[in-house]
DNA sequence: TATGAATGAGGTTTCATTCAT
DNA sequence: AATGAATGAAACCTCATTCAT
């Protein structure tokens, strides 16, 4: 009985994650408005119709699709393990481990990012689950390390979003469609490495 | 006579400036999408059926708006003088200025990055006469100052990108909310002091 | 679930017969231009919206119209069936069997004609599906009869084009508002049978 | 002070005449609807606005399209002075002189049509200013050629229509994309030739 | 629960007509 | 009288959502 019921949600769950991924995939193909919810019926096999035993709206899907980036973020714990790291270390791991997750939802990020950035809701959750606590734990990180000497006296805000800032603003200039950053983009290890340089030594004489 | 003509064209090209920045107003505020041909017209002060006047379709003010955003790029002549200023001045001196020039169409960008991004066409634009050349500018540039020896061998293409990245992706956090980068995004003067100290002698001890 | 998938079918057909039949009523009411797709909806008492998930466009109830009238071409088995009848006896049969045929559908002919003439691919499926047709297979049933002595030696093209012509250009002058040919067109064999006395025997003393 | 009067009227009428050509032109490429009032403007090479001030609408232009058509029925007075030729002669000769008049306008025709058969005033226009006097008077001219025993007893009204119904008739055919009567279109001695012959002898052995 | 046809509000665009210049 | 920009009604069409099966 009980069992009978998890097997039940079970059922439910994967339907849901059937048609989230299928709205994912289409949002990121066509963007936000040009996707219909036909396309996204076929791209998850089921009828329109099933879309809405599942989500209220196709906003709706939205708002789940946030949820799931949100879990895409570095995990604290990778971060607090990362502690013993040396700064060049540190810097080259989270890059790479960042660009590894983020990569496959860039063209989805960019297809509904104008949907959230103008969604007042939205642009709240967006910030708040995704974007703010990035920032934050990195910035924390950054600070314990500050703490720990391994950084000249910068102020640790501003770095943060200086550093942050590169990961995001590479995602334009990729998609903008410049080859050169394309190609920094599927080499993280190397852009991890020139990053990691670049922001430690500086590029000053 | 010929100034009738002239009189004309110069009525012209002020109503379709009068149309064009109502529509970035309102792609602004609603994203492209959203945005409705009524709403344009409204926000332009003008009859719906005008708007058809002067472009041939709502694609097109994207296009004429993507035409205007060619401009903002800083110019060559502009790089050409700073070549004399000394590079933590130099990088000072551009942040603050592309800030300054960019600042005001933030939201119009990502208004319409979305559409411009999903549609071959724009997006070849976008990218040919906004992106690129504000790239390729930029490394030429920094490629002449690495012959005078004023930077550390670095690999000139993977700084542009980093270089710019920074600017970009600073737009996507402001715009994300995060008041701390909104706070920076604000200051220029004190963004690009910032920067330029970290860039140029990096943030390791 | 054959059945199933059968009744589906048939509903599917029915639904765009039902349209279909909507759709012929009103262009031949008022002419393709003048008829809105709310007049059509209106008609077939549907949404306007359902129009378009049984045909692509307006322009495409025009095409599906066509092939309608593709089927009321007297059939080639009637022809061969009659090539021994005597002439005259033909005649009346032919002028008949197509005025029954084309009668009901005059008006809509009327409607939909002009968009046909001017829309490139219309008037090429109207001409290879409806009207060559007709004028192949009786230019072949005439020759077939001069072969068996029954007509005088007259050009066979020339002939058929005469013999079409007077079908067709009756249905202008009803059209156009003649009581004498309306009172014609409404008593077909009475008009068979001056058509067959005529065409045959000529009029000349 | 007349003659000031006389030629602006003339102007008048010239411009009214420049006007209604390109529109007759228009019509006759495109078919009404889809022909605007842009188009007419730039073929008779004249403000769009200045119709307005010659035509209340564009459905005026139809009528004065109309009056103009009228006058292009063969005269009266042609078919008295040909009361003296032989009926064979006669056949040929109305054939060839309707169809040098007609011709020109032949795809004007089916471009107004639909227009003028869904408009009750202007098929009445059309019917009667244009239909009816043609049939009436080829109707009274054979009447006289019934009593002066140069037809065999046949139903006169009969008789005409069917003779101007080939003629109307083989328009349709040669607009629907028939080579073969197009062919016969454009050589109309022939074509009256062998419409007298079969006419008059009839073509049953 | 899954379906997919039906819906109709609302979008973009056209174009006959008006009217200030 | 001529102009042509401005107008806005109305056209065609799309698509998120509903609901009977």
């Amino acid at each position: 009985m009980t069992q009978d019921i998890s097997r039940r949600e079970r059922r439910i769950a994967e339907r849901k994650q059937q048609i989230l991924e299928a709205a994912a995939q289409v949002f990121a193909e066509k963007g936000y408005h040009r996707a219909t919810t036909k396309d996204i019926a076929e791209a998850a096999d089921v009828a329109e119709g099933t879309i809405y035993n599942y989500f209220a709206s196709k906003d709706d899907l939205i708002i789940a699709i946030l949820g799931g980036l949100a879990r895409l973020n570095v995990q604290q714990t990778m971060l607090d393990a990362a502690l013993d790291q040396d700064l060049g270390e540190f810097v080259r791991y989270y890059v790479t481990e960042r660009m590894r997750l983020i990569a496959p939802y860039q063209k989805l990020v960019f297809g509904v990012l104008p949907e959230i950035l103008h969604h007042e809701e939205l642009r709240e959750r967006y910030s708040h689950e995704f974007v703010l606590p990035a920032l934050h734990m990195i910035e924390a990180h950054i600070q314990q390390r500050v703490e720990r000497g391994q950084l000249r006296d910068v102020d640790v805000p501003t770095l943060t979003r200086i550093f942050m800032s590169i990961l995001f603003g590479l995602q334009i200039i990729v998609i903008a469609g410049d080859p050169v950053s394309e190609a920094l983009w599927e080499n993280p290890e190397q852009l991890a490495a020139a990053l990691a340089d670049m922001v430690l030594k500086g590029v000053g004489q």
